[in-house]
DNA sequence: AGTCTAAATAGTATTGATTCCTACTTAGTT
DNA sequence: AACTAAGTAGGAATCAATACTATTTAGACT
């Protein structure tokens, strides 16, 4: 039905920097990366092609508490863990929780098309820092 | 530790309107609402409070695909159901899922607060007149 | 190889929910 | 009644994301 899109050198190169990355980036941080090598690469064009590869699957986003965008690469659904202090995303490895889709299924004229799970909370490394600022706080 | 907040007749007023709804609502809804009554009400003043009210666990939020905040006052914890079209944003009568909370806490230093599972898709009502509408296009 | 056109881009302006700022008001303690 | 820290009103500022527009380009078709 979706026509296949036109080649386009900024968006080959975009999915490059996703498919060697194993984290969640910004897109202002593939843009950064990229204007080493494509000096005039957009940042509109940036977002308008991870909009793009989004909906046709190749890659998948969350967002942060800060409503900041972040992509991947389309791996198997996974789950995820938000820092409320730095921002920062990471995957959580735990089996994909399915049973929402079937039980809902009941309310037919629903389409699901996400089953997201996030645990929000404080990260490893943003807890010791804030353990230790409790610690020079105390004296 | 954190102190009770000093009483104020608009937080009071912000917290009615929450207790009195079953839904979702926004915050400019609830200034919209309040103003009838307060028509000094800021905005500013219903984000600041609804913001204090959720750090208190009185009330929590939801944001819907545009990053648009809901509130609601403060239930059982439960799941959500995020529609794409329409954005709206309905709860779903399903089980807490824990599973996520206990695994993840051999990761020690991790500190979680909330755990938040959420569909996305299209609802019911978007979906009808969408079929509607492909009806009505195919003449 | 040249022509054509819809899709894509660069660069910039705009959007819009939310937060910040500041002078003023007020709850509530002494 | 006086004091003060917390709260408010109103408006300005923020900032990730999108919209806009003149220009470029993939790739289809002669
Ligand atoms: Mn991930
Ligand atoms: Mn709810
Ligand atoms: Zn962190
Ligand atoms: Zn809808």
């Amino acid at each position: 039905m979706t026509k296949k899109p036109r080649y386009s050198r900024q968006r080959d190169a975009i999915l490059e920097i996703l498919k060697n990355d194993d984290g969640h980036i910004e897109a202002p941080e593939i843009h950064r990366r990229l204007r080493k090598i494509h000096p005039k690469l957009s940042l509109a064009t940036v977002y308008r092609n991870l909009a793009q590869l989004e909906s046709l699957k190749k890659i998948s986003s969350i967002k942060n508490d800060s409503n900041i965008n972040f992509f991947e690469i389309y791996r198997e659904p996974h789950h995820h863990f938000v820092c409320e202090k730095c921002g920062g995303i990471q995957n959580l490895t735990y089996p994909t929780i399915n049973i929402c889709t079937s039980c809902i299924s009941p309310h037919s004229n629903f389409k699901i098309n996400k089953v997201a799970t996030t645990l929000h909370g404080v990260c490893e490394s943003c807890n010791v820092s804030q353990k230790l600022l409790n610690i020079t706080k105390s004296f």
